[in-house]
Order: structure tokens, then C-alpha cells, then sequence
DNA sequence: CGGGACGTTGAATTTCGTCAAGGATGGTGG
DNA sequence: CCACCATCCTTGACGAAATTCAACGTCCCG
């Protein structure tokens, strides 16, 4: 079964050197004679809207870095529920734990339609020995994805029911456009932001009434932001 | 005024070889070799209880191991308050992200006494470069604290305050004396599971009642765990 | 012995969850 | 092309849970 889901996201073999966002990427500044070290082909794939790249525990493949999309890591808590613990966007890595231990720690699975390269684990076990450029990159991955989480921690599950669907909206902005936001499913949300889907939807209400925020579409997925100051209290 | 506690909490050099606690930490299996290569001493420190291990933001001087003690990591968040994102305990490493940034992400401060030893960031990254094992060992300390920081968001700051009280118990038992188990003062343990202080007060009076844990001190520090099932829900 | 810090407990209030119903949207098939 | 249906978002009323404000007790230290 996975390996159906990874043939029908296989597009092709990545052509790394002139990748659009090697500068945020884990291979920014590798050389010609790092290059040609990769003896293994790197794969471009695209998965599908809701669709599993990897599952908790599994063994693991290679390790991927997001393209386009956005995709959510999920693990299942004590009692059995689904608990959202981050949201990865273009430039961030996922998978990271396979290289210490060959499993992927959490389940993740695509928000949106997602592009990822997969490098196979035996490249980057080779290169980060090899390649001092490769091996700091590697560092300042691992410390962005710890960085991640303990913000996410930190800002999205503290405080009332309002504060954290601000919160949300503040750290979903589009880089592009940083007054446009990005909303989910609201029972996503609220694996998020551990609160029900009901509360997500009342607050954001409340934002939208209180003229912090507008709907810009009627999937309730797009929104303006209009009151910063507001959203950060 | 920081270089004051450095010099107060300095007690020695350590003598990495005879570690009593070889086996859980980074130079775990480091061999003669490598050890040679070590230029620069290890320092050997011990922080009272309150004390500040190092500022969030602050330059890195090293990365610590933690020999003995707890120690908890605390970021300032949006609103001014104080929130705990994780609790160390002997074989932990804090201040990794210096190895990547120079800069440590987080305040540490000593939850109890605690025993240090501080590796200066030119070992490391000498030795992550030369010496494989080190390499790997390195690997897993970030898979470690990353896995740590996911499971702290998932298990502490999820669900009711009797489950989140719950979880803490369980998550702070004694290595060695497993039906033992710490808390600490109740504001601390409000940030960082998200409840008032009294609330966690009321919280841990209940599981008193109802026969899951047993005080074991006159300040609520050390509780036996009578009742694990009714923990564990 | 007194005072301060900290933990516990109680009552009133606010917030959030639960249960239920209604409404908009998008897709499907006639 | 439209009616129908399933899905998801929204809203309301009620009850449960956590917070707030306050008082009180205990322990430790000077």
C-alpha cells in the first residue's frame, strides 16, 4: 500500500543544482565535487491533498525537503486522539530523525498538495562525513526544526481559545504577502491548537466581527489581516 | 554579572575518561584518539537551585551535558509570561542550537542543584569533524531533544488538568526508584503545563484522594505513584 | 517568635466543551 | 443544467471545567 502511494508520487529524478529554492534547501551551498558524490538519484514527487508521505514508526526512506504545499506532522497521543505537534512549509525538512534512527518519529501527512525531493539517508550519511559545507547546513536544520518546535509550543498552546487562533493566523502568514493568512480544517485547527473545532470557529468569528481579520474566500481558508496589533494581544 | 555566576559555579576541570555517566552522554564512545584531540578543557560546573545557565539570546560560551540536577528551558512568549518548554534531567545536552547559531534559544535555569560539565563550541565542532563516533552521537542528541520537545507539546499540554497533572507524575518519575516521582513548585508546574497554579494544587489533591499518588515530603515535591492505571487514562 | 513564601481550599465567575440544529458549498448523477 | 446529497462551517443553549479572587494554614528562616 505504501509503495503504491510512492509510485504514484514519483515524478521524476531531481535536478539539484539548479533547484528554485536551493538557497533555503539543505544542499544551498554544495560544490561541483559534492554533487558528484550524490551516487544515488534524488526523487521528485508530488503527493495529493491529504494523502501520507510517511507513517509514525515506519521505516524510513530518505528524508524530504518541502518544495511548494504544506504538509502536517500528527501523532497519536495516550488516549488515542490525533494531536497535530507542527505544520511544515516550503524550505523545511522533514524527517530529520531518520538520520539518527532509521524511523520517522511522527506521521506526516499533506495539507495541501505538496512537492518534496526525497534524499536517500545513505547521501546524506556520505556527504554530511564528506561535505563540512553539507554537514553545517545539517546543523542549522536540526536546530531550525527544534527552534520550530518549541515555538510552536510555546506561542499556539498558551493562553484563551482567542489568543491562540491569533496566534495561528500571525505564524500562517504568507511570506509573500505577510497580510494574507492561511487557515484549515477547523478540526484541524483544533488538533492544533488543542481546543475544539466548534471554539476555533466561534473565535475566528469573533476576530472577523471585531475587524481583526476578513474572509477572502468561502472555504473559510484565506484571510486578510486587518488589525495586527489586535491578533498579537 | 553572567561571567560572575561562571566563576562562582566553576568547580574544576573534568576528566571526561572516568565519567561516571560516560555511557549516556556525548563523548559516550569516544576513543583514545579522539580524546587527543581534545585542546581545550572541559569545565566542570555546579549551579544552585535559581541560578541561570545561561540567557535566552545570549552568546554561546559551550553546550552543557547535565550530570546531575534538573534544569528547565523557559522562553518569554508573546504576552510577557513565563513558559517552560521542557525539563532536563541528568544525560541531557542543553544548548545545542549554539552549535548552529552561537546563540542559545532559550533561558536554563537550575530547578535543583545541578552538575554541569560546559564543552566549548571549538571541541565540538572540531571533533563532529574528525571523529565519526562524536559525529553520530551528535545526530542522536538532536533526535533526542527533538522527540523530547514533540513529546512534551503532546503529552503535557493535552486534555484536562487532571491528565496534564497525570502525565507530569508520569513523565518525572525516578530512573532508579520508578514508583518515585518529583514536582516542583506549582507555578512552575502551572507554566508548564498551561494551568493556574492552583488548579494544579486542586489537581494533585484529587489524585491524592482518590489513592494515585501518596506525598512523601511536607513541601509536594516527592509523591509515591500508589496507582498507576489511574494515571495512566 | 514573627514574617514571608508557598501550598491548599472555598465560592463566584468566566471560559470552553457538548449536544444539537441550521446553512452554505461543492460534487454527483439524473 | 439542476436537484440532491454529503461535508464542513457556523451558531445557539446548556453544562462542565478552569480561572479568579480571597482567605487560611503550614513551613522555613531569621
Amino acid at each position: 500500500m505504501i509503495p503504491i502511494q510512492i509510485d504514484s508520487a514519483w515524478k521524476g529524478t531531481s535536478d539539484c543544482r539548479n533547484c528554485g529554492i536551493r538557497d533555503m534547501v539543505l544542499f544551498a551551498d554544495l560544490n561541483e565535487q559534492d554533487f558528484g558524490e550524490i551516487h544515488t538519484p534524488i526523487d521528485d514527487m508530488v503527493f495529493a491533498v491529504d494523502s501520507v508521505l510517511y507513517n509514525e514508526g515506519q521505516t524510513a526512506l530518505g528524508v524530504f525537503t518541502l518544495r511548494k504545499g504544506m504538509v502536517k506532522l500528527v501523532r497519536a497521543t495516550a488516549d488515542g486522539r490525533e494531536r497535530i505537534v507542527r505544520v511544515l512549509r516550503p524550505g523545511d525538512v522533514l524527517g530529520l530523525e531518520a538520520l539518527a534512527t532509521e524511523r520517522y518519529d511522527t506521521e506526516a501527512m499533506a495539507l495541501t498538495e505538496a512537492s518534496v525531493c526525497r534524499i536517500p539517508l545513505a547521501v546524506l550519511h556520505h556527504l554530511s562525513a564528506t561535505s563540512p559545507r553539507l554537514h553545517k547546513r545539517l546543523m542549522q536544520k536540526w536546530q531550525q526544526a527544534l527552534k520550530d518546535a518549541d515555538d510552536w509550543l510555546a506561542d499556539l498552546n498558551f493562553g484563551s481559545a482567542r489568543q491562540r487562533v491569533a496566534s495561528l493566523a500571525l505564524k500562517m502568514r504568507d511570506p509573500e504577502q505577510p497580510h494574507m493568512t492561511s487557515f484549515f480544517a477547523r478540526d484541524d485547527m483544533g488538533a492544533m491548537l488543542d481546543i475544539k473545532l466548534e471554539t476555533v470557529s466561534r473565535e475566528i468569528s469573533s476576530l472577523v466581527r471585531d475587524g481583526a481579520l476578513k474572509p477572502c474566500d468561502k472555504q473559510g481558508r484565506r484571510y486578510e489581516i486587518l488589525n495586527e496589533a489586535m491578533l498579537l494581544r
